[in-house]
DNA sequence: CAGTGGTCTAGACCACAGG
DNA sequence: CTGTGGTCTAGACCACTGA
């Protein structure tokens, strides 16, 4: 039964590097320490440099570790809960200091979005951008699509964009019925634009959440927001906050 | 896509050698379709090996490549939508035959689970074993994890383990008055056990979907799910799908 | 068996942060 | 300037698949 032996295959030395590293994680190191550099470490545990950054990747990947150029490695804090898709039936600003509206143009979307959207490929509709912010630290941003035909009264704006006149479409979106919202989440890679604004290099790892709200029967609005997927815990739910943190890999070697 | 130019740009050439690959996936190849090896690859574009592969473990990231040990790079099919969170104050296995269970045994769970149960930490509690295909792959593996407060009548069940006593729990625990559930979604990393049970190598990245169900007042169960993240995108919402596939690459350089 | 992707090495240089 | 992480190279060998 319960025997320890040596494995006839070994795992991975980045793997069993990311372990030992974990564990070392959770009893010499406290939250925003920062470790030896990737130069020592790999020649403490006596392998190469690119061998010891495969095991930190994994840890930053997993939220227990923040790189940074010129800096260093250092322990990351525990995710924070994003909540996303809660008081469901609302229209997106309805009650928000925690989204800062960037930007709104009108402009033909992708032809995904349009299809969604019911109107036609080259059909414009109201592009807002906004971001998303906790503790003064950026955490996602997001592309709103919203069909003209939404925010009929839009008369009295001037401004052609900018963030007055996504403040105003954000309001006359507001005066509609909202009959249901739909979410999706899947895994992404920042592009160059969302990156920066996420403060991250490109291709890091993002939670892509699309969201569809319905209204007079038809697609009103489209999302695509894009999370942090190291910092972030998206919440979706009845009530409050889950509060497990079992840790992101799930059963170790 | 026999082409060779890498600019000078600023701009990573692993970065740049993504866009382009991503290119030509959309316009010169289809799903299934096998690519030439990573030697030739990376020959062909006038880079290392490992510079080139950089490139394709963010398109499989992205979910849009798939990439097998001793068989060669596909084009893999586009991630199919699973439903998590609809039909909301269900309990788990109501109407299912999407999830399996594979077995249940009576064990003290992690600390950070028993105090989320309100059970106390050395406390036996059911822990069902469950995973979850779609078209015959598997998509997700999940801990289950019920109070045995929740399942009090389980007196007709003689199997200490096994796939029949986790059908049996689940039975029982369904007589139970559900009042609510929240979840919460966060990137990790497979272990082994996982990555085994995904088909998947350890460390590859997964969607952990932790869910909390609410009875009489209290948590009555809790999953922790792990979903393949590269082949999954996981729908919450009021109704069906959401059909937007605006790539999971939000907005490129 | 031959061919594939997965792991690993030992270097090099670059981009950036900070003093 | 020094020190950090980020990128890149040109090899090597291993583990696995399928013929």
């Amino acid at each position: 039964m319960g025997t320890t032996q040596l494995e006839p295959v070994p795992e991975p030395k980045y793997w069993h590097l990311r372990n030992l590293l974990g564990q070392a994680l959770d009893t010499e190191f406290s939250v925003g320490e920062v470790l030896p550099n990737e130069r020592d470490l790999a020649a403490r545990f006596g392998v190469a440099r690119a061998t010891l950054r495969q095991a930190l990747e994994q840890l930053e990947l997993e939220g227990r570790l923040q790189r940074r150029r010129g800096v260093g490695t250092t322990v990351a804090p525990p995710r924070v809960g994003v909540a996303v898709g809660t008081r469901r039936h609302d229209w997106p600003g309805t009650a928000d200091d925690v989204w800062q509206p960037a930007d709104c143009v009108l402009a033909a979307p992708p032809a995904a979005v349009a299809d969604a959207l019911g109107t036609g490929r080259d059909e414009p509709v109201h592009t807002v951008r906004r971001s998303r912010g906790t503790h003064g630290l950026p955490v996602a941003a997001e592309l709103l699509y919203i069909a003209p035909s939404s925010v009929p009264d839009l008369t009295a704006i001037d401004a052609p964009s900018g963030a007055a006149r996504a403040r105003a479409v954000l309001r006359e979106l507001q005066r509609g019925e909202l009959e249901g919202q739909e979410s999706a989440v899947e895994l992404g890679s920042a592009g160059a634009e969302d990156a920066k604004e996420l403060d991250r290099l490109p291709g890091a790892p993002v939670l892509v959440v699309t969201t569809r709200y319905l209204a007079g029967g038809r697609t009103a609005a489209l999302s695509v927001a894009t999370y942090r997927a190291d910092t972030c815990r998206l919440t979706f739910g009845d009530s409050g906050d889950v509060e497990i943190h079992h840790g992101p890999q799930t059963r170790a070697s």
